[in-house]
RNA sequence: GGGCGCGUAGCUCAGUUGGUUAGAGUGCCACGUUGACAUCGUGGAGGUCACAGGUUCGAGUCCUGUCGCGCCCA
């Protein structure tokens, strides 16, 4: 083995994941660096804490998930390194409806459904399902790196849990905050459930709208004429000479289920008919006409059926109007025995067609326009929900709300993006009660005891034996269950223990930052902020991001029906897990979506595998130049530092500052890109390109190249390792120089909980930045014209460096510019009249000169001086113009006034110069 | 019907209180293997910042309107 090679040469060229990951993951968690206990914070530490976003127990990983849980992980790397108490508490929901879904269609493949089975060995069968598949997902999640407290992992099921479910449901309906009525509900009839409004999410659909003729009962020709005179056309006679109304709707099935019209009361074409009654057509049945302020003159005729069975605002309208209420449907959809005969037994589609004919055949039908509206459909089986009236718990919203707004509006929680602010409090502002009940069988049975004797209600913490009020023993307990979100809506508090009044609530409650997607800001975030402020008396987290959604290349939301999904686990199996979370994050602008090809994942995720590499490469580099040598201190070697070094260093110090702003605004792609610019647009393209002659056995000014290449080397990959955690774990831990005080701490820990950098002003050096910047362009420059003329890089080339600051900038980097830009001499005198060459002028006025005889082309650098100057022109043009204008001058800040002028004079300088040349070069040619 | 967001390079997107020559990734063209990396390097082409007005010394950024796309609420 070489001296020099012994570090890093013997690394693969390029990194490779799966070997590294799992070794890593191993480190991590067995060093428990992942876990806090509540001591730590008593003892004085300071916490950070984030509850994840429980998935679904059954559910497996999807892109959304590795973009969240990324963004979290990164928060709380960051933090950790910060020295916080840092806790991310990792879980799972119960998702009733959707795990029960999972296991009933088990059972269908089967031949069975959950009522074969019966309640208990149902459940029982759906908890085997769930020990089976419950700790998948987690781990999925444990592959793509993310640092959870994975001992603290909790389940919305677990007895724990439950009990807290139990105590808030009894809490609040001991205090009037939880009720059982019947009201209209959004029942999914598929599911046969009831839903919550949040539940039932709205598709826009074509459909249409019937309007639909309603015969007055006889007795009315008198008011009907008379609204006929004030203007009402929905008004009308039939051929047989009855009057009739007119009703639009767009769903006439319900027509069976009516049992009024409504109109408005200030309406003055229907003055006359309020009162009257009207024969439902198809029915039989005789309805009253009422007026209700609900009812819109504007809109369509002015005149409404009223289905109050079926239709949550005909329900209102009943309330208010005494209307009757008639259920038409089954728990199915389908017509029920209140229908007519004719069609009784029909789902409810077909009952529409039937209905559409019958009225058509009775000459009732007065025509049909198409109608975009929004249908509401069951968030998990896609079924179009259907209203139904039905008794159920729901919990009173308005009083929990309160506080809840108020705690946004003080700006005690914030939100990220902003805008969600308004959402988030326009849905407090216009709270609606919850429907909490589900007619599921897995969840948490509703706390709620009914006596067969005495018919006492009772909501009790602990199963009841006899009825409080007459001591009967016949109880019978509520059958169904209650939603999941019921559950989760106490996550950040319920994981640590509540209702005991535990340590870990006392160190960990309120948490700090909460990452979700915005779709759940209303199902889950504004309830676990209700929750909190009621339960605790405090909010669960003080900053909410809401992130973007992962999409396809068409845009379309990834999902499994479409087929258009990326499996994560399949991209950290192709391209690592820092592949994946360097790509999700790059691309993550702060609550913007992100466009993902699943059709080509190499141009999908190659930029972070790519980017992962570099740094690999870079580290392999570092450790084949260090060498086995004791590496000195940064401290040491202060006195010896080159250009590159104090220009790196500096450099590094606004990396530092620049990535700690961008992570605390949640700009976390902010601070991707900060950090690659730094790492690969300044120390690999430039820093380690200037030291690699000097890092060689014997180079000079090697010991100081030593110490700043692995300081900042150490600094990067302290500030990518939340972003890229596994190879900067891997990487840091092969530098060289454990236990030395180089490091700043010992390294005898882990990357994962080393010190975070900080800014280190002292090194901060802007003579050195411009005098380096002066050398960059010049080698810019040089390159440039190089490419122009076609000079390989094979062949070095002289460079005339005159005028200006030129001669003594470039004095004494010589060996750095035949490295950068294969020049191989540097003269500081003109050339001599005549040469033939190519020629270029620095911002500060230094003028260069390729003497390229022989290679060059006179007409070829005519024309390039020619744009050159030109471009120029343009821009002097501009400067002249704005610094010209009185009112700039006067208006605009001094500092901005002075910028421009010194680009003025830059500009006249390089102008000026490059004139010269072109017009020595045309006499020459001439 | 009400509200919100978006429209910047071929593609995907940054652009923080208005102030350099509007940037990155990717794709494209040319050259290149100088002992980290071809999952690389160097150089280059590519934009009337959707459109029309307005405010301002100055607008991708602020205001108004129009068009197109997406989302949320009713």
């Amino acid at each position: 083995m070489q001296p020099e090679r012994s570090r890093g040469g013997s690394l693969p060229k390029t990194f490779d994941p799966r070997s590294v990951e799992s070794r890593i993951l191993r480190i991590w968690e067995e060093g428990g660096h992942f876990g806090a206990a509540a001591r730590d914070v008593e003892q004085g530490g300071n916490p950070y804490v984030i509850v994840i976003p429980p998935p679904n127990v059954t559910s497996v990983l999807h892109m959304g998930h590795g973009l969240n849980n990324t963004i979290q992980d990164v928060l709380i790397r960051w933090r950790r390194m910060q020295g916080r108490v840092t806790l991310w508490v990792p879980g799972t929901d119960h998702a009733g409806i959707a795990t029960q879904n999972v296991v009933e269609k088990r059972l269908a493949a089967e031949g069975k459904t959950r009522h074969d089975l019966g309640r208990g060995a149902f459940v029982e069968r759906v908890w085997e399902h769930v020990r089976d598949t419950g700790d998948r997902i987690l781990n999925q999640l444990k592959s793509i790196g993310c640092s959870c407290d994975w001992g603290r992992t909790r389940f919305t099921l677990d007895e724990g849990l439950s009990r807290a479910v139990r105590e808030i449901f009894v809490r609040l309906y001991e205090d009037g905050l939880i009720y059982r009525g019947e009201y209209i509900i959004n029942w999914c009839p598929r599911c046969l459930t009831a839903l919550s409004n949040e539940e039932a999410e709205g598709a826009e659909v074509r459909g249409s709208l019937w309007h639909i003729r309603y015969p007055l009962a006889p007795g009315h020709e008198e008011a009907a004429a008379a609204a006929r005179a004030a203007g009402a056309e929905a008004v009308g006679q039939l051929p047989d000479g009855r009057w009739h109304l007119t009703v639009s709707t767009t769903r006439p099935e319900t027509m069976l289920g009516d049992t009024g019209v409504a109109v408005n009361p200030a309406d003055p074409r229907y003055g006359s008919l309020i009162g009257a009654t009207v024969d439902l057509p198809l029915t039989g049945r005789t309805i009253p006409l009422v007026a209700d302020r609900y009812v819109s003159a504007e809109f369509g005729t002015g005149m409404v059926k009223v289905t109050p069975a079926h239709d949550p605002n005909d329900f209102e309208i009943a309330s208010r109007t005494g209307l009757a209420l008639l259920n038409v449907m089954t728990d199915r959809a389908v017509m029920n025995e209140n229908a007519p005969a004719a069609f009784r037994g029909l789902p409810r589609e077909d009952a529409r067609t039937a209905v559409v004919a019958a009225l058509d055949r009775l000459g009732l039908l007065a025509g049909t326009d198409d109608h975009d509206h929004a249908v509401p459909a069951c968030y998990r089986c896609d079924t179009v929900v259907e209203p139904r009236l039905s008794e159920q718990w729901f919990v009173r919203m308005g009083p929990l709300a309160r506080p809840a707004l108020q705690g946004s509006r003080d700006g005690t929680i914030t939100f990220v993006p902003d805008r969600w602010t308004r959402v988030y409090e326009h849905w407090m502002e216009n709270i609606r009660d919850w429907c909490i009940s589900r007619q599921l069988w897995w969840g948490h049975r509703i706390p709620v005891w009914y006596c067969g004797d005495c018919g006492a209600v009772m909501a009790c913490r602990e199963d009841p034996d006899r009825c409080d009020e007459c001591g009967s023993a016949e109880l019978e307990q509520d059958p169904d269950v209650l939603d999941t979100w019921f559950s989760s809506w106490l996550w950040p508090f319920s994981v640590f223990g509540w209702p005991e009044r535990t340590r870990d609530l006392g160190a960990f409650y309120p948490g700090h930052t909460l990452s979700t997607a915005p779709e759940i800001l209303f199902f889950w975030v504004a309830r676990m902020i209700m929750s909190g402020y009621h339960a605790m008396g405090a909010e669960p987290f003080r900053r909410v991001y809401l992130h973007g959604t992962v999409r396809d290349i068409q845009g379309r939301k990834m999902s499994k029906s479409l087929g258009n999904g990326i499996d994560p686990l399949e991209v950290v199996d192709l391209y690592g897990a820092d592949a994946l979370r360097f790509t999700l994050i790059a691309s993550a602008g702060v609550g913007a979506d992100i466009r993902l090809d699943h059709e080509d994942l190499e141009a999908a995720f190659s930029p972070g595998r790519n980017f992962v590499n570099k740094l690999w490469n870079a580290g392999r580099f570092a450790l084949m130049s260090l060498g086995d040598e004791p590496v000195p201190a940064l401290s040491e070697v202060t006195g010896d530092l080159a250009l590159e070094d104090r220009w790196i260093l500096s450099r590094q110090q606004r990396a530092i500052r620049r990535t700690g702003e961008e992570l605390d605004g949640f700009r976390i792609h902010g601070a991707a890109e900060v950090l690659r610019d730094f790492f690969r647009g300044e120390f690999a393209d430039w820093y380690l390109e200037c030291v690699k002659h000097r890092l060689r056995p014997g180079g000079p000014g090697r010991d100081a190249a030593r110490a700043v290449l692995l300081h900042v080397l150490d600094t990067i990959c302290r500030l990518l390792h939340p972003m890229v955690p596994f190879v900067t774990e891997e990487l840091w831990g092969l530098l060289p120089g454990a236990g030395t005080p180089a490091h700043g701490d010992g390294r005898d820990t882990p990357l994962i909980v080393a010190r975070w950098p900080e800014e280190a002003s002292a090194l901060v050096d802007d003579r050195a930045e411009a005098d380096f910047d002066w050398l960059r362009d010049l080698v810019v420059s040089v390159r440039g014209m190089r490419k122009e003329y076609g000079v390989g890089e094979g062949r070095e080339v002289a460079v005339h460096v005159t005028g200006g600051g030129g001669p003594a900038r470039a004095r004494g980097h010589g060996e750095m510019l035949r490295r950068l830009a294969r020049i191989g001499t540097v003269e500081s005198a003109p050339p001599a009249a005549g040469t033939i060459g190519a020629s270029a002028v620095l911002h500060d006025g230094t003028e260069l000169f390729l003497p390229l005889a022989g290679v060059i082309d006179v007409e070829r650098e005519l024309v390039r001086l020619e744009r050159e100057t030109g471009r120029l022109e343009g821009r002097l043009k501009g400067l002249r113009a704005k610094l010209a204008n009185e009112n700039f001058v006067t208006r605009a800040p001094a500092p901005v006034v002075e910028r421009e002028r010194e680009k003025l004079a830059s500009c006249q300088v390089q102008f000026t110069k490059l004139q010269e040349k072109l017009t020595s070069l045309r006499g020459s040619q001439g």
